[in-house]
RNA sequence: AACCCCGUAGUGUAAUGGUAACACCAGGGAUUUUGAUUCCCUUAUUCCAGGUUCGAGUCCUGGCGGGGUUGCCA
């Protein structure tokens, strides 16, 4: 038996800790949750958020998990955008098993409801135009004034409301609204509207309906047909809970509820530094092009993610790791980065790459005896260095090679560990490099090192320890192949913060994507797209599964490994 | 301005009336054929003022600060 202490429950965030509470009073004897968005766009890392949080609620309580498409607005949502979110939920690991939910399949319940309604006297048909009902609503600090129709008999409103379903009025021409309390301090109650007429065909129900619910009439009526327990959202809804719970306290009065009465509970939705969430401003980036669509690699959505290279777990570690509360937040992109180097570093198998190649050349053994015209040493490289399971390959160094052009500098700081003029450093998995020449073209460039080369890897001749190790790729026997250096898509950490006249547009970093042709090792022609490498020394790299080609693998680089010796050379 | 929500190390979160803590970041050190990984150490925290209580980060009142809300969007 081990003497290991059991770890310490995790810590339960304020959610669950409602959700105990819940259970232990009785109000709620399982969990059901969903994630209901509405088909408008593409899922970004916000979502993801809320995804985790939800499916994780109905794991962690041995309960049900729906996916409902929140379609109550024709004129803004597509197939496409039903079709994406789909493929990224499932991704991301959430699994909604047999129960994928449109909030259109309820359309004709709602009405029923909405019907009831009426006939209590809960609702009524209003003429007022969106401009009438603006000015009637009153403001923050005085209160509405009822509209006109608010007294309408029972008969005359189902009339009205019947052939408001039947299409005998334009769009606008009338609604139907909630008889609540013009003077409610609460805006959201100053009899909302719950129907409007819209003269647009659905991408599910084609022309059978022109009128169509407003999200508070079809939210927590969609949670209750589908017996949703905790209806989870963000924190622009907390205003909107009242009502939700009034449409359900009437339905529940008049007996109509399949259900018990779902719980609204809110959380503050996810920030990022350097990037922007709104829907709104991603659709602006890829409508303007300034980014090359959806799955642009530097766009936050779960496209982008993918493409940039990120794994289903790392995005869910990060969903883990930054909690759920209502304290609105801004997390540090760099825990995103984190979560997926953690994993990458575990899983990724090592390959060598030369982003921006300087030519060396080996010109003879350190003792001074000549060097083999081919081949001069076979050298076995780890595939996963903490892994030995993962097995090795080889790679043939010859005389000609490329080194990365950083690691060389003529005149070097004293803590530079690479290469220098006279100096030496050892050429990772073959041997010792000592830098005896170096060659510059007419304008005074470096364009070639000369060295000698120690097969020895642990010392020099004279017993000194070598501190650097670089990496390098035999010239003679590599590939070319395109790579793209992403960088975040913002120079500001806070996009939205833009001077006076600008917009978060102008924030936009110059540099957030570079594109080299980089020298790869032999073994990386073979590389399958949608394979991940860590490239050593510089980070972690995914064959781009789109403009990837046979033999012509193109790489994304996800993330760069953590760099001391960047920070220290800034200094 | 009215209503609602939120204020705990630099950042993100715990502590549920009983010794303020964890992770990341930062700084320092060890190991290392990736300046990576791994390991060790260090710094620093309850917005303010009253009140209740033996005892308050936690409960109450007031202030201050931040966010949300005035779509026939969700």
């Amino acid at each position: 038996m081990s003497t290991e202490e059991t770890p310490p429950a995790a810590a339960k965030n304020f959610i669950e800790q409602q959700i105990d509470a819940d259970l232990a009073a009785g109000r709620a004897d399982h969990v059901h949750t969903r994630f209901p968005p509405e088909p408008n766009g593409y899922l970004h890392i916000g979502h993801a958020k809320s995804i985790c949080l939800n499916s994780g609620l109905a794991r962690t309580y041995g309960g049900k998990f729906n996916l409902r498409f929140d379609d109550t607005n024709p004129a803004k949502e597509e197939q496409e955008y039903v079709d994406a979110i789909m493929d990224d939920v499932r991704w991301l690991g959430a699994d909604w098993q047999d129960r994928l939910c449109h909030a259109s399949d309820y359309f004709e319940t709602y009405y029923e409801w909405a019907v009831a309604l009426v006939k209590a006297g809960h609702a009524y048909v209003c003429d007022l135009t969106a401009d009438e009902m603006r000015e009637t609503r009153g403001t923050l600090t005085e209160p509405g004034t009822p509209s006109p129709h608010r007294g309408r008999s029972v008969e005359e409103n189902l009339d009205l409301f019947a052939r408001m379903r039947a299409g005998e009025f334009p769009d606008g021409a009338k609604t139907l609204r909630a008889k609540i309390d013009m003077a409610s301090p609460n805006v959201n109650l100053r009899d909302p509207v719950m129907y409007r007429i819209k003269h647009v065909p659905h991408q599910r129900t084609g022309d059978a309906w022109c009128l169509y619910a407003a999200y508070d009439w079809a939210h927590g009526q969609g949670d209750v047909m589908e017996g949703i327990t905790h209806s989870i959202c963000t924190l622009e809804f907390e205003n909107h809970r009242p009502l939700y719970d009034w449409y359900l306290t009437r339905l529940d009065e008049l007996k109509l509820l399949p259900h018990p009465r779902p719980r609204q509970i809110e959380f503050a939705r996810l920030n990022l530094t350097y990037t922007v969430m709104s829907k709104r401003k991603l659709l602006q980036l890829v409508q303007e092009k300034h980014v090359d669509g959806w799955d642009d690699p530097r766009m936050p959505t779960i496209r982008g993610l993918r493409r940039r290279g990120y794994t289903s777990e790392a995005i869910r570690a990060f969903c883990e790791r930054i909690g759920v509360t209502k304290q609105n937040s801004t997390i540090d992109m760099l825990w995103l980065e984190d979560a997926v180097r953690e994993h990458l570093n575990e899983t990724a198998e090592r390959r060598m790459a030369v982003l921006r190649p300087l030519k060396v050349t080996l010109t003879a053994f350190a003792d001074g005896s000549e060097l083999p015209e081919g081949v001069i040493k076979v050298c076995q490289l780890d595939n996963h260095p903490q892994h030995p399971e993962q097995g090795s390959r080889e790679i043939e160094l010859t005389r000609d090679l490329w080194i990365e052009a950083d690691d060389f500098m003529e005149e070097a700081p004293k803590k530079f560990f690479r290469l220098k003029p006279g100096g030496a450093v050892r050429l990772r998995g073959a041997g010792i490099a000592k830098c005896e020449e170096v060659i510059k073209n007419a304008a005074g460039e470096v364009t070639e090192l000369r060295c000698t080369f120690d097969p020895d890897t642990t010392a020099l001749a004279d017993g000194k320890k070598v501190k650097g190790t670089i990496h390098w790729v035999p010239a003679a026997d590599c590939i070319d192949a395109e790579v793209r250096l992403y960088d975040h898509l913002f120079a500001k950490e806070d996009p939205d913060k833009a001077e006076e006249g600008k917009t978060f547009l102008d924030n936009m970093n110059p540099a957030s994507l570079e594109i080299v042709v980089a020298k790869l090792e032999p073994e990386l022609a073979d590389a399958e797209p949608g394979e991940r490498y860590q490239f050593e020394r510089l980070g972690y790299f995914f064959a781009d599964p789109i403009d990837s080609v046979d033999e012509a693998p193109v790489f994304n680089r996800t993330v760069t490994l953590r760099d001391a010796w960047g920070k220290e050379a800034a200094k």
